[in-house]
RNA sequence: GCGGUUGUAGCUCAGUUGGUUAGAGCGCAGGUUUGUGGCACCUGAGGUCGGAGGUUCGAGACCCCCCAACCGUACCA
């Protein structure tokens, strides 16, 4: 030991990567934000319910429990019954294990919704966290694609009633049958070929990161980075790539030239005239029955079908009916057509359910059609570049997950929205309130005795009796000065004034705070601000209640002015 | 996991080719003022210079290893 004492090192107060601390605004905000999305979801008619943060690990999806550390990607801990548990990572799985294990009481179609924390145990990046908030609506119980084309619908309706105007969000919708089956055809079927499959889908999850030619790389042999970083690729030979070319020519606006002819589906953009595309009229009448943007889309589609079909001819039954690819892209068209019918893509108005066979979805457990909310404005970062958001939400069919509990198959679709993603983007469109919470009146305390704060406490609770937001200060109350400055920092709109002074004539000062501080700044000497006792009245107590009332209201009013 | 960048006070950052006791602004605390917010002035607290080792008479600076954060990339059920 040395003579040198070292210091007793200080715990250094720091949060888990990954986590935040939220504010006052920021818990008000998503309040707001979450009873405006509960009250659409309630319209139509789905209920609410709640489970636990924890469940077995098991019952959260593939993952099975090995070493010191079930799996990565979640938090998991062993019960001291040696049973792994871990904390949900969505809102989806839990519902199925609630569905299942309550099947004999639930009443199908079940139509359900649920708020709360799910974390995953991943690297955070900007606007990622560890924890975050998601709000999910789902659908047991019913197999039909309208339940699928309702969900895409409320979506919709939710963007909207959180402010979002129509045309700055679009809900994209694809179907899983398609890209497997479009996989299937070129070779990727089957088992052995899983890997294969999931790399493809990855690769094309990455098209509005790296756009058709970082993804044409990602499918072959790989890409290099900006900094670098070589990632290998999915190895598609030029052939298959060919065929998986239109998904990535798909963007907003485009359209198939399938009317060239059946053995030649051509690609173009969006400049041509688009009723010409239609060289047969075999889509022709689609535009009556979806409208005339997913008429399109879905002529794309046709025309993608086309083209893998020429290439690889002994695999035309999956684009036939009762083939695999085929069945989506009717299921498709029957989302569409749902959509245009109930007036969600209407003639003159930017289109809100789209189809989009470039969607890919959570990899996994998907089975059908999958959707996506995004917002297609620019917004603002911090940096003050320009980014598109993308997605604030999303879901699909999962038609497998509650049968993994069951005998038997239990069909169901839902989505989930990203409220703390959600939260920034409004934030970027100034939906969101930057007005602040008003702080508490302050009942600022001149006398410490007993008996004064007997005075300063009744003072108080008479404001809060009458529904105002009031306290009596607590700290040091011989710093008056103090005061005054905690309720500036507060907010505080007003503060309430009595010393031995005012007790003596049985009155109360009342200062405004908000107008002295606008008056503050005319004054220049210190001495004079102190003695001024700006924007000060001097009521008797029995008035204190409504003087402050009154006070209130003309506050209010002025910042309604001022906002207006 | 891979690649790059960066680590100095609560925060934002200076710190010269290696040279005495590591600085500033903001913030915080106290005071001018035990009856009035802002502004001003005065005073003060606050540092294992990310950690360990090495080179050197001497390291915040140079070298090596480790750690962390940030960015990109991969993974994201």
């Amino acid at each position: 030991m040395s003579d040198k004492q070292k210091k007793p090192q200080k715990l250094k107060a720091r949060l888990p990567r990954g986590f935040v601390d939220r504010s006052a605004a920021d818990i008000h905000a998503t309040n707001a934000m979450i009873e405006t999305i509960r009250a659409v979801y309630e319209r139509y008619g789905f209920d609410p319910v709640e489970t636990p943060l924890f469940e077995y690990t098991d019952a959260l999806g593939k993952f099975l429990p090995d070493s010191d550390r079930p799996n990565e990607g979640v938090f998991s801990l062993q019960d001291d019954d040696d049973q792994w548990m871990s904390l949900r990572y969505d809102l989806t799985a839990p519902l199925a294990r609630h569905v299942a294990e309550n099947f004999q009481e639930i009443q199908l179609p079940y139509r359900t919704y649920r708020a709360g924390y799910v974390f995953r145990n991943e690297k955070p990046g900007p606007g990622r966290f560890r924890q975050f908030m998601q709000f999910d609506a789902d659908t047991v119980g019913a197999p039909g694609v309208q339940a699928d084309a309702e969900m895409c619908m409320m979506m919709a309706d939710t963007l909207e009633a959180l402010g979002i105007k129509r045309g700055d969000y679009v809900i994209r919708v694809n179907n899983r049958k398609v890209l497997d089956g479009v996989m299937e055809a070129i070779g990727l079927g089957g088992e052995e070929n899983a890997g294969r499959r999931l790399n493809v889908l990855r690769a094309i999850d990455k098209l509005d990161k790296f756009g058709p030619e970082g993804v044409t790389l990602l499918l072959g042999e790989g890409r290099k980075d900006e900094s670098g970083d070589f990632t290998k690729g999915a190895g598609l030979d030029p052939a298959q790539i060919y065929c998986l070319e239109p998904l990535l020519s798909y963007q907003t606006g485009a359209f198939a030239v399938a009317g060239v002819g059946k053995n030649n589906p051509m690609f173009m953009s969006q400049q041509m005239a688009p009723l010409n595309s239609f060289g047969d009229d075999r889509k022709g009448h689609q535009i009556d029955a979806v409208g005339l943007e997913n008429a399109l889309a879905l002529g794309y589609v046709d025309a993608m079908f086309q083209r893998i079909e020429k290439t690889f001819p002994d695999q035309r039954a999956l684009f036939h009916h009762g083939g695999g690819a085929f069945d989506g892209y009717d299921e498709l068209t029957r989302i569409a057509t749902l959509a245009y019918a109930s007036g969600y893509n209407g003639k003159d108005e930017p289109i809100r359910v789209r189809i989009d066979p470039s969607v890919v979805r959570g990899l996994e457990y998907y089975t059908g059609p999958v959707y996506e909310a995004e917002l297609t404005f620019d917004v603002t970062n911090e940096k003050g570049e320009k980014v598109v958001f993308g997605s604030v939400g999303g879901g699909g069919r999962y038609d497998g997950l509650v049968s993994r509990f069951m005998g038997q198959p239990v069909p169901a679709t839902g989505f989930s929205i990203g409220v703390s993603r959600l939260m920034t983007a409004l934030k970027n469109l100034g939906k969101l309130g930057n007005d602040d919470v008003l702080g508490p009146v302050l009942v600022t305390v001149m006398d410490g005795d007993v008996e004064a704060m007997g005075r300063y406490q009744r003072f108080t609770q008479a404001l809060r009796a009458e529904g105002i937001r009031a306290e009596m200060y607590q700290g040091n109350w011989k710093k008056f000065g103090n005061q005054l400055k905690y309720a500036d920092r507060r907010g505080s709109p007003i503060a309430i004034i009595q010393g031995g002074d005012e007790r003596a004539q049985g009155v109360v000062q009342i200062k405004d705070l908000i107008e002295g501080k606008r008056l503050s700044g005319e004054i220049e000497d210190n001495a004079t601000w102190r003695e001024a006792r700006v924007a000060q009245e001097t009521v008797p107590e029995a008035e204190l209640v409504e003087k402050v009332k009154a006070m209130l209201a003309a506050q209010a009013e002025d910042r309604r002015r001022a906002g207006a």
